[in-house]
DNA sequence: CCCTGGAGCGC
DNA sequence: ATCTCTTCAGGCGCTCCAGGG
C-alpha cells in the first residue's frame, strides 16, 4: 500500500525505504514487498506475538487484543467497511488519522514489551544467521546455521542442503491436480515415529497435596546423558532405508559428539548466566539482559530436538529423533517404576513429569517425600535431573492433558496459592466467553475447599441464571462470538459445509476484507427463521457479529444452541468426578431437556479414583444403604445397628437398643447376621435388574435389548440402568464395614466416655484378634 | 456406529 | 538495458467436534 501511494504521489527516494537504491519502479514484480525492505531487519509484531506464544496468551493476535491483554491499553476496533465514511468529513477524517499514529504508537510498544529486539538478536549471535530471518521465524534455519558453525569449526565437510524439488516422482501414481499446478498446502501430515510417553491419568478431585516433578530441559538432557549425534550413533546412510529399525545406543568408550558437546556448552553458558542473576548489585538492566541471554539459550537448546525430525531440515535426522523419544519413554516408565517401589501413588505424567498424589496436607512431607524421590531417581543417571516443579493443594484430573490445580508457592516464608489450567476448554478459544465464564465460575468452586454440597449448590443455581439470563437476551452479544483460526486459505478447504469459521471468512473475502492463513475468524451461531426448509447445518447457521449487528439482518442468535452446545459440555466434564450430580441434572439447571443427557455413570464412577470418596460425609454417603439389622437373642426385636460409635457400647461389647431390654448382642451371633445381609446384598447385585431411569416408565426388566441402555418399552426415551448398581453395593459393603470400625469411631467422636471404652475395645481387640 | 479431517491444546 | 532472486515451513500425543458412508 505504501509503495502504491508513493508511486501515485511521485514521492522521491521512495527506494530508500529499503538500503538498495533504485531509480526504476519494476511493475513485474508481483511481490515487491521484501524485495523493496532489502537491507533493512523488518520487524513483524504480528509474527513476534505468535512465536512468543509462550508469554503471550490471547484468543486472538489482533492489534486490539494484543494492546489490551499486553500493554493494558484499548484501542478501538474500526472495522474496515467503516473506513470510507471517515473520508466525508475533515473531522472523521481527523480521527482516523490519529487512530493510525496511535497505532504505531501501540506497535512499537508492543516490540518493546515482548523484548523482540533484544531477544532475536540474541538467538541470532547464537545460531550465526541473519537477524533478518530470525524475526520471521525461521527456526529450522537457525538451527542449521548454529550446526553449520559447529560442524565446520570441528573440521567436519557436512552434506549439501537437499534441494527443493516439486515431488513429481510421488505425484506419478496420484494423478489429481491437473489444473494449475494445484499445489496443496499441506496441513499436518501423520507422524513419522513415536513421541513422548503420557501415562493414564487416575481421574478425579484431589484434596490433599499433589507433587509435581519433572526432568529438567528432558531432551536436551538425553542427548548429552547417552551421547546422541550425527558422529556417534550407528545409522542407515539413508533414513528412508529402515524407517522403522531404532538405532543403538553409542559405546559409551566413544569420543563425545558435537552435538552433545554444544548442549553441554549452551547448558553451560546458561547457567553461568543464572550465576551472574544471582548477583545484588546487578542494575536491573543488567537483570533484564541476563534473562533475554537465558531464555536464548534455552530456546536454543530445546528447540534441536524438534528440528532433528523436521523432514526439509537439512540436519534431518529421524533415527536421532525416535532414539531421543525413545529414550525419552524409557526414562518416565523407569521414574514411575521407582516411585511405585517406594510406595508412592502416581497419577499422571506427561513425557518428562510424574504427579503423585501424597495424601497428606502438610507441605513439609510432601518436601521430605518429594527430596527422597529425587536423590533416588538422580543417583541412576550421570547428568539428567529431575526437581520437584510444583506443590498442588487440591486438583482436579479430567484426561489426559486436562487438568487444574491450586498451586502452593512459597514466598518469603509465607505461602501464596494461584490456579493452574491445563488443557481445559477454559483456556481453549475456540469456546464462547459465556462459556469461559461459566466453567470458570465452576471450577473456582470446585476447586474453592468449600464443602461439595455447597459447591453444587452454587454451580446449579448459576446455571438456572445463566439459563434465565440468556433466554432473556441479557447477556451482551460479544459474550457469544467463537473465534477459530485459518490454517490454510478459504478457497483451499475441501470441505467448506461443515466450517462455520471457513463460510463466515468467505463471505468477509467476498465483501473485500482480508483473511488469510493463520488469521482468526470470529463468528456467531444464529437462528434462521426465514428458511424452515432444509434443515441447515451448523455451519450454515454461523454469521460474522458485525452481519448481526446491521441493522434489518432478521439474524438472530440461537440461545438454545449455546445453552447445549457451549455451556453444557463443558461445565459437564468438569463436574463429572464429583458425586452429586450429573450430565443431565446440570441440563435441567440450564432449562435443558434432561433426559437426553444419559451418562454411563456407573461405568464411569468405578473407574474413578477413590480419593474422591473422602470429602463425602457419612449421612450423604451412607443415605441410601439398607441398615444392618440385627435380632436380639433375648427379646427377639430387631434394631438397626447404627454403628460402634453411637450404639450403646458396654465393656461386654454392643447392646440391644430396646428399652427394658439392653441385653449385650453377642459377637457370634451378630456375626452370623452380618454375613447373611452381605449374602443378600451380592445377590441382589448379581440378579442384575435393569430399570428404566424415566420416573413415568419405571419398566423393571432383567432382559437384555438390542437397544442397548435404552429402555426396553419402546415408546419410552428413557435409559436403563442396574436397580442395584455396583457403585451402590460398594456403598452397602462400604457402610458394613463403617458399623464395626472402631478406629474409625474413635478418630471421629468427642464424647469422651465413649472414647474411653472404645479405646479399650480397640486394645482388647488388638490384644486377641480372634475375637 | 465407525472413521476421517480439522483445530488447538500439552509436552 | 537493468533492477531482483522472491519462500517456505520444528516434533508427536491427545481430546473434541462435525459430517459422511
Amino acid at each position: 500500500v505504501l509503495l502504491h501511494r508513493m508511486k501515485a504521489h511521485k514521492v522521491d527516494y521512495w527506494s530508500r525505504l529499503g538500503r538498495l537504491r533504485r531509480s526504476q519502479w519494476v511493475l513485474a514484480w508481483e511481490k515487491v514487498d521484501r524485495a523493496v525492505m532489502s537491507g533493512r531487519i523488518v520487524c513483524d509484531t504480528y509474527l513476534a506475538a505468535k512465536a512468543r506464544a509462550d508469554l503471550v496468551k490471547s484468543k486472538s493476535y489482533s492489534l486490539t487484543q494484543l494492546a489490551r491483554s499486553q500493554l493494558e491499553t484499548p484501542r478501538e476496533d474500526i472495522s474496515f467497511e467503516s473506513i470510507p465514511g471517515y473520508f466525508k468529513s475533515a473531522s472523521s477524517l481527523a480521527y482516523l488519522t490519529e487512530h493510525c499514529c496511535f497505532d504505531t504508537f501501540l506497535v512499537i510498544k508492543l516490540m518493546s514489551k515482548l523484548q523482540v529486539l533484544p531477544l532475536t538478536k540474541q538467538l541470532t549471535a547464537l545460531a550465526g544467521n541473519l537477524w533478518g530471518r530470525t524475526m520471521t521465524g525461521a527456526r529450522a534455519e537457525r538451527n542449521e546455521y548454529l550446526l553449520l558453525h559447529e560442524f565446520h569449526k570441528a573440521k567436519f565437510i557436512v552434506p549439501d542442503k537437499a534441494i527443493y524439488t516439486s515431488q513429481r516422482g510421488a505425484g506419478a501414481t496420484q494423478q489429481d491436480g491437473d489444473e494449475d499446478g494445484g499445489r496443496k498446502t499441506e496441513g499436518r501430515r501423520k507422524p513419522a515415529y513415536a513421541g513422548g510417553l503420557v501415562l493414564e491419568p487416575k481421574k478425579g478431585f484431589y484434596d490433599k497435596f499433589v507433587l509435581m516433578l519433572d526432568f529438567n530441559s528432558l531432551y536436551p538432557s538425553i542427548i548429552q546423558e547417552y551421547n546422541i549425534c550425527f558422529t556417534t550413533v550407528n545409522r542407515p546412510v539413508r533414513s528412508d532405508d529402515n524407517p522403522d529399525d531404532e538405532p543403538d545406543v553409542p559405546d559409551s568408550a566413544l569420543e563425545t559428539g558435537t552435538l552433545p558437546k554444544l548442549l553441554a556448552r549452551l547448558v553451560d553458558r546458561r547457567r553461568q548466566v543464572k550465576q551472574l542473576m544471582k548477583d545484588p548489585k546487578a542494575t536491573p538492566t543488567e537483570l533484564a539482559q541476563y534473562n533475554i541471554r537465558q531464555t536464548a539459550l534455552k530456546l536454543t537448546a530445546n528447540s534441536m530436538y524438534g528440528c532433528l525430525g523436521f523432514t526439509n531440515s537439512r540436519f534431518y535426522a529421524k533415527p536421532l529423533a525416535m532414539l531421543i523419544t525413545s529414550k525419552g519413554r524409557e526414562i518416565l516408565q523407569n521414574t514411575v517404576g521407582l516411585a511405585e517401589s517406594k510406595g508412592l501413588d502416581v497419577i499422571y505424567g506427561d513425557t518428562d513429569s510424574i504427579m503423585i498424589y501424597t495424601n497428606t496436607d502438610s507441605i513439609d512431607e510432601v518436601k521430605t517425600m518429594g527430596l527422597d524421590l529425587k536423590r533416588e531417581v538422580n543417583k541412576r543417571y550421570r547428568l539428567l535431573e529431575i526437581e520437584m516443579d510444583a506443590f498442588y493443594q487440591r486438583m482436579l484430573l479430567l484426561k489426559k492433558k486436562k487438568y487444574a490445580a491450586i498451586v502452593v508457592t512459597e514466598v518469603n516464608g509465607q505461602l501464596k496459592t494461584k490456579m493452574e489450567t491445563k488443557g481445559l476448554d477454559l483456556v481453549r478459544r475456540d469456546w464462547c466467553e459465556l462459556s469461559h465464564s461459566v466453567s470458570e465460575f465452576a471450577l473456582n468452586q470446585i476447586l474453592s475447599g468449600d464443602g461439595r454440597e455447597e459447591v453444587l449448590d452454587r454451580i446449579h443455581e448459576y446455571l438456572a441464571k445463566v439459563g434465565r439470563e440468556t433466554r432473556g437476551g441479557l447477556v451482551p452479544i460479544e459474550k457469544f462470538i467463537i473465534n477459530k483460526g485459518m490454517t490454510k486459505n478459504a478457497h483451499e478447504y475441501a470441505d467448506v459445509k461443515s466450517q462455520p469459521h471457513v463460510q463466515v471468512a468467505k463471505r468477509m473475502i467476498a465483501k473485500g476484507i482480508s483473511v488469510r492463513a493463520g488469521d482468526t475468524v470470529p463468528y456467531v451461531i444464529c437462528t434462521d427463521h426465514t428458511a424452515q426448509g432444509p434443515s441447515k447445518t451448523m455451519a450454515e447457521c454461523a454469521y460474522h457479529p458485525d452481519e448481526l449487528r446491521q441493522p434489518g439482518s432478521g439474524l438472530k442468535i440461537d440461545f438454545e444452541w449455546y445453552l447445549a452446545q457451549q455451556v453444557h459440555p463443558p461445565v459437564a466434564r468438569l463436574c463429572a468426578p464429583i458425586e452429586g450430580t450429573d450430565a443431565g441434572r446440570l441440563a435441567s439447571c440450564l432449562g435443558l431437556d434432561a433426559s437426553r443427557y444419559h451418562v454411563a455413570s456407573a461405568v464411569a464412577d468405578m473407574q474413578q479414583h477413590t480419593m474422591l470418596d473422602a470429602q463425602i460425609s457419612d449421612e450423604e454417603r451412607f443415605r441410601n444403604v439398607d441398615r444392618l439389622f440385627v435380632r436380639c437373642l433375648r427379646c427377639n426385636r430387631s434394631n438397626p445397628l447404627i454403628g460402634v460409635a453411637l450404639s450403646k457400647v458396654g465393656y461386654r461389647g454392643l447392646r440391644c437398643p430396646e428399652e427394658n431390654c439392653g441385653a449385650v448382642l453377642p459377637a457370634p451371633s451378630i456375626g452370623f447376621q452380618l454375613t447373611a445381609a452381605i449374602q443378600q446384598h451380592i445377590r441382589r447385585y448379581q440378579e442384575g435388574w435393569l430399570l428404566c431411569d424415566d420416573p413415568a416408565c419405571q419398566t423393571r426388566t432383567r432382559m437384555l435389548s438390542v437397544r442397548r441402555e435404552k429402555c426396553m418399552n419402546a415408546e419410552c426415551l428413557g435409559g436403563k440402568s442396574l436397580a442395584f448398581s455396583d457403585k451402590m453395593l460398594y456403598n452397602q459393603l462400604l457402610y458394613f464395614d463403617r458399623v464395626f470400625n472402631y478406629d474409625r469411631a474413635l478418630k471421629h467422636t468427642t464424647d469422651e466416655s465413649l472414647r474411653g471404652m472404645l479405646s479399650w475395645a480397640t486394645r482388647c481387640r488388638s490384644a486377641a484378634p480372634c475375637d
